[in-house]
RNA sequence: GGCGACAUAGCCAAGUGGUAAGGCAGAGCUCUGCAAAAGCUCCAUCCCCAGUUCGAAUCUGGGUGUCGCCUCCA
């Protein structure tokens, strides 16, 4: 089986061909810390978090780097709004993100190599175009000469001519060219500074992830990835920065590109600020279930995130472990699950839709109708399951654990306090205590008393389900 | 205006020449004191038009529509 990806220089489907057979190199743009991660964060880093698995099931092994880029205009923006040094800032946004990538199961990239850690590697790049003629010096910054690199435009396929024709009317420019963008920013006052053969100033936002890709990776590796947002001009910028310096192309064999997550039918973005981050998401649902979601799409396509959306999804992973469960039950009664072909063959048919550009989607309505077909053993499923990234056991994904720690508001405490003799230590022991009496209810057919405490916990705010392990329960809007 | 992507059931979404995966919602049934959960069953001819072909959701041409990029953004 061989994978092919969909490059976005070529615009087409390619076979994957790794410059070393055994060790595949990725690079993939990682966030600018000066706000909370949102939703569209999990879908970009989740996708590489898929392929790289799916690399590591098919025996090779993959290098990753996903950079950190912490020092640009919205960070010094950001900390001059909250009279905070810029350290802080991104101390706080990007431990936000890493406890969400840890929520979300993602595996730590093998280096996060930070812009602010490599200025001299930034610096002498920044020299080595300076030398060739590439780039220059003006009074406020050095810059890339557009004109000097003819395929300026490839990746994003523009024509230069189009792009000048856009131009907005320039102010102060200082540039030769409209399409000159900044390699290293003078200094102005109140900012942060290094120190640059140009005067203080710090790196411009695009030469960071040339310097750290060639830095980690060399002149030339094999994936690039990103959303589809930095297609332009911060990807054809570094393909501009880097293919000019070492004269080499392509820097990247394969251009991944993410697809954006829409909300409510209209873009996300920074400027919009409409969004959720992604903290508030993780707490209402299960990590496992937003990475079901954004499994069951193909990762190039825009995708409108809704609430809908993400509730179906959970309903649809609960699903997914009753049918995993029943699965393992049918095998363990000691009926082989499998009647024809092997064990082998069946794991080939899954690694199939992955190859296939990481059809996910496929790959999930497979394993669905497969398990169903009881075509599948457990341990197969299993497998799958990890080459997703998705928890192995229901429970370990959030689904049919009961909340042990609960908050009550005050006034939902009081009315069920009225209802035991006892004054249970915690909410939860509280909730306990109704439940037995409730049981007690049942168990005396006294079926009134037993429906006006299950209104009486509803109107707490907790729901029950009965089971035949006995009774679950937990807070609304949770689980 | 330029470039690009997409258009499959109420919703999400696979499928790239051989007769429409999967999920959610909905309907029916089983189970059930109630409420859930779970199980079984049912539920589309693929935006429009014209072609190519024995055969097209899948290829070609022409429409229409939606979205994205062209400015900070994953």
């Amino acid at each position: 089986m061989a994978l092919r990806l969909f490059n976005s220089r070529s615009r087409s489907l390619e076979l994957f061909v790794p410059i070393e057979a055994a060790e595949v190199s990725i690079y993939v743009c990682g966030m600018t810390p000066s706000w909370h991660p949102h939703i569209g964060h999990a879908r970009t880093f989740l996708t590489f978090d898929v392929l790289r698995r799916h690399l590591m099931a098919k025996g090779r092994k993959a290098t990753y780097v996903q950079n950190i880029t912490d020092i640009d205009d919205k960070i010094i923006e950001r900390a001059a709004a909250e009279h905070e040094p810029w350290e802080a800032i991104v101390r706080r946004y990007y431990g936000e993100y890493e406890a969400c990538a840890r929520r979300l199961g993602l595996l730590e990239p093998d280096v996060s190599p930070r812009a602010t850690e490599h200025v001299p590697a930034i610096i002498a790049m920044i020299r080595g175009l300076v030398e060739s003629g590439a780039a220059y010096e003006t009074s406020d910054g050095v810059y890339f000469a557009v004109e000097r690199f003819p395929a300026y435009g490839r990746l994003s396929n523009r024509q230069i001519d189009e792009l000048r024709a856009g131009a907005r009317i320039a102010v102060r420019e200082e540039k030769h060219d409209w399409l000159d963008f900044a390699l290293w920013k003078k200094q102005k006052p109140g900012e942060p500074a290094w120190p640059s053969p140009w005067g203080d100033g710090r790196p411009g936002w695009h030469i960071e992830c040339s310097a750290l890709a060639r830095e980690y990776l060399g002149d030339q590796f094999d994936i690039h990835g990103g959303a589809s947002d930095l297609i332009f001009p911060h990807h054809e910028n570094e393909i501009a920065q880097t293919e000019s310096l070492t004269a080499r192309e392509p820097m990247a064999r394969i251009w991944m590109h993410a697809g954006l997550v829409m909300v409510d039918g209209q873009k996300m973005s920074k400027s919009l600020g409409n969004f959720l981050p992604l903290t508030t998401l993780l707490d209402r649902y299960p990590a496992a279930a937003i990475r079901f979601l954004f499994l069951q799409t193909g990762y190039r396509k825009p995708t409108n995130f809704t609430e809908d959306a993400v509730e179906a999804a959970v309903k649809g992973l609960r699903g997914l472990y009753a049918e995993l469960d029943a699965l393992r039950l049918r095998s363990s009664n000691g009926r082989p699950a499998l009647s024809g072909g092997s064990s082998d063959s069946a794991f080939d048919d899954f690694e199939a839709y992955l190859d296939d550009d990481l059809n996910t989607a496929g790959a999930l309505g497979w394993l669905q109708k497969t398990m169903r077909g009881g075509l599948v053993t457990p341990t197969l499923v299993d497998r799958c399951l990890n080459v997703l990234g998705l928890p192995l056991r229901g429970a370990d994904a959030g689904f049919d654990s009961p909340s042990r720690e609960v908050r009550l508001d005050e006034p939902a405490r009081r009315a069920l306090r009225e209802l035991t003799d006892d004054r249970p230590a915690s909410d939860a022991a509280l909730v306990e205590r109704v439940l037995a009496l409730r049981g007690a209810a049942r168990t005396a057919k006294d079926f009134a008393t037993s429906d006006k405490l299950r209104a009486a916990l509803a109107a707490a705010g907790i729901s029950i389900k009965d089971t035949k392990d006995g009774t679950d329960w937990s807070l609304d809007g949770h689980r």
